[in-house]
DNA sequence: CGTTATTTTATCCTATACGATTTTCAAGAA
DNA sequence: TTCTTGAAAATCGTATAGGATAAAATAACG
């Protein structure tokens, strides 16, 4: 319990950013992690305990969480986590992001700079590094690497539009790409770091990191090139065998 | 346990849905009507103090709209409305709309049912019959039109993800407009009524209105026909043909 | 005149009380 | 037994006071 001394020597803490600000980041983590799983109910009394602050900054989080489309609020009812992705909502986003990212792809390799060429240089030898070192936080190095692959694209082709866009879709996909291996795999008493090293190893084995980096390399270098139909088509293809990755199903039946 | 003031008896009307929401529409309303002026402070206490409602909604309603990108939150500084959208942002807007809409316009086409063309159909009447009676609402009635228009469209395609994606961006867009209004007719001291009042019958006098109904007229059968390709291009060219109305300069800089 | 120190302001966070609503559960009647 | 009904408990939403800390403003000093 913490004292309410009037004045605790060690109180001197340099808070680095807003309090509300790692509480949001604190919850996102939580469910990734489905520590608070899909469907379930997040009750602010308890999770402000839980997190030893009071009911604002978790309320703040909750808000903004909510328009993030991960927790729903059901009015005099609280909150919960919102389910997973269907297979339907799966194919939409993946259709989605068909019509926007091969777009995309092509504006970057027609006008990338200097500086865009060094990053994504950059982001893709970190991603050839991680995949080298094989320790048990790789498969989140890969999804991350992703993420940022992506991200950098967007932010490339000068259109802040499709940046933003992409980073609200990216919390979905993350969070599907847990569900799919959870749904695989089915451990359930494990611990997390346990969990999340068993997710790497099968998505490591099964080929799927190095096909999606391999797959990145192609777009990278054709954005390198400054062509930008190779570029096109190359983001076509990835996102389409992406697609393929998470679920095979899905595309069967969305035709 | 002192005893609080003996509370004011008669202040609590039945509330029928959560405050917090109102409070966030309320906001909402303020910065579209510029009553919040974009880049200006925004100040919790003075604001819940004005709405007459304790902190707590109002920090709820402000992170949510800073997540719709309305409001910016610096650390411990406070919150301020967002700047308008230049004319950069414009074009990206646009140009995502290009890649996305007139898909979903073909897709309406493909898979529209008895129950999207009654709707369809009914949204369509309301606008034309909005038109015709030229009261002081009519701007209002029709941007609102244009936002159920394109969301209708989006709903019928299917695609959640769209339907999703076109609630976020029609912020920006209403503000845009209001805002390309008022540097062409420069006003600044007028109530707000005769500023709506202005703002529409430039906007009617112009002939935009009655244009872009049209420009819907004709989308509108090409998806009831169920005449994909038609539903798809006209779409296309009801966007730019909006962009050109936003901002003509626009479409020139950004070739 | 410029720099430093102190006061003021403003924002963020905490704590807690109370009202409103839903849910649970048990008792009674058909 | 099963359904309705009503009260208690749990949970959510709101309101308000106040303390801690950082930015801004003002005063003091070299």
């Amino acid at each position: 319990m913490k004292k309410k001394v009037t004045t605790p020597p060690v109180k001197r803490i340099p808070r680095r950013s807003v309090l509300s600000d790692e509480i949001y980041e604190m919850i996102k983590a939580k469910i990734f992690d489905h520590e608070i799983a899909p469907g379930s109910r997040v009750n602010i009394d308890a999770l402000s305990a839980k997190l030893e602050v009071s009911q604002t900054p978790v309320r703040e989080a909750l808000a903004r969480l909510e328009s993030d489309g991960l927790i729903e609020k059901e009015p005099l009812k609280g909150y919960k986590a919102t389910q997973l992705l269907t297979i339907k909502e799966l194919n939409d986003l993946f259709q989605f992001r068909l019509l926007v990212e091969p777009w995309a792809a092509e504006q970057a390799a027609k006008f990338i700079d200097n500086t865009g060429k060094t990053a994504l240089k950059a982001e893709m030898q970190s991603a050839k590094t991680a995949i080298k070192f094989a320790d048990e936080n790789q498969y989140q190095a890969l999804s991350e690497h992703d993420s940022r692959f992506h991200s950098l694209i967007s932010s490339i082709s000068g259109n802040q539009t499709i940046a933003d866009f992409y980073e609200r879709t990216h919390c979905h996909l993350h969070l599907f790409r847990l569900y799919m291996a959870n749904k695989l795999h089915l451990i359930d008493g494990e611990s997390r770091a346990d969990y999340v090293q068993d997710l790497f190893e099968q998505y490591y084995q099964s080929g799927s990191g190095q096909l999606a980096i391999k797959e990145h390399d192609a777009i990278a270098k054709a954005i390198l090139d400054q062509n930008s139909k190779a570029a096109k088509a190359a983001m076509h293809a990835h996102i389409e065998s992406s697609l393929k990755r998470f679920s095979p199903s899905a595309v069967a039946a969305n035709r």
